[in-house]
DNA sequence: GTTTATAGTTAGATAAATCTAACATTTTTA
DNA sequence: TAAAAATGTTAGATTTATCTAACTATAAAC
């Protein structure tokens, strides 16, 4: 099956997110949270009705087929994990890993996500907590220079 | 000015890069470059002409203006420092550090953009040389646990 | 210096993704 | 339950980004 556009996904993974904390998914929904208008939402559920991953009824409620689920949850899934990398790793904020992980969800490989899942894990499972590396990392993030206690003759006594 | 489409930047980009090694860019190399038939380009370039970004001469030339250059190398540079993050830093292979880069530069925030290259900077500045929490990342990464030496016991001492 | 080959252009088609405006259905409410 | 409000659909326009096919200009080769 072809790959989904960007945009398709977005829709898709709107669909999912949504259903997670509503028990029916109606079109409105979709275009609040994809801040689109109607038939842009309509149009898309078509494209998507007609590749098996959702159903609809007329007038009626949206549904991810079990593919349709499956596909969203990838996505959405990438979601999380650049979301976490940016935020927990790499120091950016909030919002700006949100909006960045919308975007590389769509285009990141799976190499590349395996990675970013492994780092934030390695950080997270940290025998000694907070790494030491990581804390030196946004010192020299705001300060431009290693700390003082990262240095060769600190780091070998 | 409005901004530029992943395509219309790619164009652009594609011209630049050809620039650093042709002492003139013609059509046909962005076509070869990008892989697409040469209406494609020519349709291209005269967006980016219109926007005041590349001067084309009928059957002649391509060139960059200032401005143009200006964006271009923007565009590249953010190529060039997500792939050195994804290669150097996370272990991506090269030629996937290179497509992953040449979608996420035209997305990627300019905050993210920051902590990556700082954090590349970081480990290449590192005064041990390459840093051994870097080792144990890939260690834990090929092995899905932290390494021996990495233990509460081991740092503390 | 014609012919041939290469390169570039134009015209027109197609598909995706959006929109507005007009219309239809369903739900709410008075 | 009839009118009004909310929601959803359809039709048709627009923009971007591609392509193929037909044509034109420039460069190369004989």
């Amino acid at each position: 099956m072809k790959k989904l556009t960007q945009s398709l996904e977005d829709y898709l993974e709107a669909i999912y997110v949504t259903s997670l904390t509503s028990k029916v998914i109606r079109v409105k929904e979709i275009v609040k949270f994809l801040n689109v208008k109607t038939p842009s939402v309509v149009d898309a559920v078509g494209r998507l009705t007609e590749r098996g991953l959702v159903i609809h009824e007329k007038y009626g409620y949206l549904e991810l087929t079990d593919k349709g689920y499956e596909l969203a949850k990838e996505v959405n899934d990438k979601h999380e994990k650049v979301y976490k990398f940016f935020n927990e790793v790499l120091g950016v904020s909030d919002n700006i890993s949100k909006k960045d992980a919308c975007n590389i969800e769509h285009y990141i490989s799976k190499e590349a996500m395996d990675r970013m899942i492994k780092f934030t894990r390695f950080v997270d499972t940290c025998p000694e907590g907070y790494p030491e590396w990581l804390k030196n990392f946004n010192y020299y993030a705001k300060h431009g220079k290693h700390p003082s206690n990262c240095t060769k003759n600190n780091v070998s006594k």
